[in-house]
DNA sequence: TGATTGAACGCTTCAGAAAGCATTCACGAA
DNA sequence: TTCGTGAATGCTTTCTGAAGCGTTCAATCA
């Protein structure tokens, strides 16, 4: 078998992989990444600690994997919410950051140590991050050529248009604010961004056509 | 002298007071917050540690102070800057969160001592945050108004308005980006926000006077 | 009476020793 | 040749006692 390198895109898992990952996984959640031990994973998995080595580079990448699935997930669910039939651009863009901060708010509520290693990875992993972002940009350029389509829209450049989004809501997907925030006020004032952010498509779609 | 309580807001200071505020300035710029300590601060002003506490409650009071005139300057520099004649409403609001963006950035690199114990306190007191942030808004309020009178915007309700644009740009006054970013992209994201922004209240007029 | 002092108190930080853990590697089993 | 082991290694965390520091207060000064 083939050592992972850290931080490269992992081909499908592995059976003992996949085991190591959820014994990882299980602990992770109850305890958090600091008070799990490599020993531990390795004897829910009925192994030593030298064979984990085979699978993954680092504890710091088994961590990494369990993050890989929480943001597979993640996306997952945010391309559910967006592809229910019937919803316009509009809606599919409010949607989309209204379920992102849903999802946020929630995790960072109810699985607290999964929320806190997800930041501690993404901050030691830029590269990491990066490709989130654009798997997320990647859902937004999706909504925004399907608005171009059908002419609900009116976008120059799609994936810089995507990356204004990201950054307009930036706030919304900023941990910072769950510690404080209400839900209810949060989600109101995204959409208060959210209907200024379309006018100003509207705007531009009206000058464009003009 | 009346013992000043922590976070409330501070009477125009005795000059001993201004005096240790001084000293310890010096020293937080030059050494940090935590090696800074009372004794230095008492001796710099030739007394005793004792006699600090007539004129702070706690030594993290006085890098409030500390932090309150940063803010104070900024804000006043923030002022200034969209307060020179012949510019449009739009284009304040522009310079308004460029110059934001700018100031944080260089403090951020040029004193990251300062910087630091600015989001310490931010962090530490709350209604402190707040009190920033209001008097922020405060500012873009009255640019709003400006830009009514001249007819230039049509704004329903500008504090909350103010409140929007601040959740707008929030990713260009937060931290973590400084790390990374180069300012000229930065800045051209956030050109890129603006645009959008403006083109946004544009169709609103828009949509009112019709 | 109001301002100031500096020693005393107890919490926090730090240095150094001990323990624990991630990681490696030489070796064995299938 | 692949999979797996578990003791050895050395880095990191934890522990503990001592030093340092913020804070208080009874006493002194003007």
């Amino acid at each position: 078998m083939v050592m992972p390198q850290s931080g490269e895109a992992l081909p499908p898992l592995d059976d003992t992989a996949r085991a190591i990952l959820d014994a990882a996984s299980r602990r992770f959640l109850h305890y958090g990444y600091g008070k799990t031990t490599m020993s531990e994973i390795a004897g829910d998995c009925n192994m030593s600690t030298g064979n984990l080595y085979r699978y993954f580079a680092s504890k710091f990448d088994i961590a990494e994997g369990f993050v890989r699935r929480l943001r597979t997930d993640q996306i997952q669910r945010l391309r559910d919410a967006v592809g229910v039939s019937g919803l316009s651009t509009q809606e599919k863009l409010r949607t989309f950051f209204r379920t992102k901060l849903k999802l946020a708010y929630d995790r960072f509520h109810r699985r607290p140590k999964a929320y806190e290693l997800s930041q501690e990875i993404l901050k030691e992993r830029p590269t990491f991050a990066d490709e989130w972002e654009a798997a997320e940009a990647r859902v937004l350029v999706e909504i925004l050529e399907g608005g171009e389509m059908t002419g609900e829209l009116a976008v120059c450049n799609r994936a810089r248009t995507a990356r204004i989004l990201q950054d307009v809501f930036f706030r919304f997907t900023s941990s910072a604010v769950y510690y404080e925030g209400d839900y209810g006020v949060l989600a109101g004032e995204l959409d208060d961004v959210m209907d200024l952010m379309l006018d100003g498509f509207a705007q531009r779609r009206g000058r464009d056509s003009s």
